[in-house]
RNA sequence: GGUGGCGUGGCCGAGUGGCUGAGGCAACGGCCUGCAAAGCCGUCCACGCGGGUUCGAUUCCCGCCGCCACCUCCA
């Protein structure tokens, strides 16, 4: 086995520690997904990008892994401190379509762009609106406990129960209290949060359900602990999300859930991933100007050239975006490609035919950095000495960046040389041009054959000139 | 204002008390080419400012300046 003891940061101990399954060979991971209201950017993309990396790596390390992350489609409001409009009710009277239907499109465009990006399926997808049952029994618990109250409002969670809950994200409640916001009416302290919304008396929402309080919707909260539980079991390995979400959401999942069911920690390593710095284009979903992985293929990015950029920067560094840099991370991704495609069809696709002396190095070297904290700015430098070594051969660098593509996600078993011919010549009259260029070169007649090369670029077509003749190709 | 973090070469971005000063992109030179392009090889370039600790600091400590994030919608 290549990958080593596998070490990550865990926010709540603020300390890189070492990975310590709670089933010995299963690791249980959790990711906050998507509120499917509005696209997913590329920067909550980024938070889907690190637990997919993560995940890979433990299932290199023969780790048997269930991957779980949800779809947020009821409950999130406006804003984290239960206060304003449901984002879903926002969006579908806006729209004026059902809350339905606009999950149901916004969840599609979500599960599309993580395959785009190179990310593993999920093997759960829960929907918050789907688990309304264990919701209700989890406030139902806290309840019992004596940790809640009612108001007209709805049901909250009494955070002076949970004398803990300031620990996970290093709080001051004091301050917190101190700070004099409008808050909902009646809520005994600043940090209280809704675990059961109930519906307006005259009104009636999109979403609703009937429960032990009355008409309403759960707190957004409530739907990770409930979910997380059903499927990971009452403590589990890792919780993955955005680090916005550490104070409040984190918090309150870790207040209710260890309260309800009566343990401590949890989860055992929280891992958060740090912001991509939109600069002037971080712009709120709502006013719609968003970068997404559409906007990278409308300009003509290949989207796992982002897979290959947000692998250039350590998940817990913020990492500057622009399309600049992906254009980059492009190239730089079709060089490796290139490579990676020509050792593998030099030894048909055999993985075994390696000299361990000469890889092994490079496959402890590359598990060692992601190993270690996701290390991937290390670990990517080692796939681009790999591609290159003139000291390894097909076979050696063939059986590497396979080995490595396990992580990388880049698809290399199954990738098509970027380097060669697409189908462009497959248009007869480009094939014609070509022909004749050829031709041109034959007689030495530069001029011509020049300006046919020039003809072909205008319309957005390079040539190379191959050994075997010259072939085009879309310029990427 | 509170809290946390950052400031590395043209750009992005790792890392470290000294050793050989990641990697990518760009640029430049070379090979290849009719000339190019693509590809390959090579070169180049660094640690915000001022103190301190140390035999030695980009790396630790203090101050300053600048920037960012969260606290308020966001992953």
């Amino acid at each position: 086995m290549s990958v080593p003891a596998i070490h990550l940061y865990d926010t709540r101990r603020r300390a890189v520690v070492p990975f310590e399954p709670l089933v010995e060979g299963k690791a249980g991971i959790y990711t906050c997904g998507p509120t499917v209201y509005a696209p997913q950017t590329l920067g909550n993309m980024r938070s889907q990008f690190t637990p997919d990396v993560l995940r890979r790596l433990l299932i290199a390390a023969g780790y048997e892994v269930t991957f779980v992350t949800n779809i947020t489609d009821v409950g999130h409001l406006v804003s984290d401190a239960d206060e304003g409009d449901d984002k879903m009710e926002k969006s579908a009277r806006a729209q004026g379509i059902s809350a339905a239907d606009v999950a149901a499109h916004w969840t599609e465009q979500w599960a599309t762009d993580r395959r785009r990006l190179g990310m593993l399926e999920p093997d759960v997808r829960p929907a918050a609106s789907e688990h309304i049952a264990e919701q209700i029994a989890m406030v139902q618990a806290l309840e019992a406990q004596g940790r809640t109250y009612l108001i007209d409002d709805g049901v909250y969670f009494d955070v002076s129960t949970f004398p803990a809950y300031a620990d996970f994200a290093h709080l001051n409640l004091d301050e917190l209290e101190a700070t004099g916001r409008v808050e909902t009416a009646g809520k005994r302290h600043p940090a209280d949060f809704a675990l059961w919304k109930l519906s307006p008396p005259d009104s009636t929402r999109l979403q609703e359900w009937d429960s032990p309080w009355g008409v309403g919707f759960p707190g957004w909260h409530i739907e990770c602990s409930a979910m997380a539980t059903k499927y990971l079991g009452e403590r589990f390995d890792i919780h993955t999300g955005g680090v916005d979400h550490i104070r409040v959401h984190h918090t309150n999942e870790v207040a209710q859930s260890e309260c309800s069911l009566d343990v401590h920690p949890w989860v055992s390593i929280w891992v958060h991933t740090e912001f991509l710095d939109l600069k002037g284009r971080k712009i709120s979903k709502s006013a719609g100007d968003v970068l997404v992985v559409d906007t990278l293929v409308e300009e003509g990015i290949d989207p796992l050239a982002f897979r290959y950029f947000l692998f250039q920067a350590h998940y817990r560094s913020q990492q500057e975006f622009s399309i600049e840099g992906v254009r980059s991370a492009g190239t730089a991704l079709r060089r490796i490609v290139h490579h990676a495609v020509a050792a593998r069809d030099a030894v048909d696709g055999a993985v075994n035919q390696d000299d361990p002396a000469r890889t092994q190095p490079y496959r402890d070297e590359f598990w060692g950095h992601l190993a270690d904290d996701l290390n991937t700015p290390r670990a990517l430098a080692v796939v681009a000495t790999v591609a290159r070594d003139a000291q390894l051969s097909a076979a050696d660098r063939w059986s590497l960046l396979a080995d490595f593509d396990q992580v990388l996600g880049f698809g290399l078993a199954d990738a098509t040389d970027p380097e060669a011919a697409d189908d462009s010549a497959a248009d007869p009259r480009i094939a014609a041009l070509l022909a004749e260029r050829t031709a041109a070169r034959a007689a030495k007649d530069w001029a011509e054959a020049d300006r046919i090369r020039d003809v072909l670029a205008a319309e957005g077509l390079e040539i190379v000139d191959t050994p075997d003749g010259p072939v085009a190709r879309r310029r990427t």
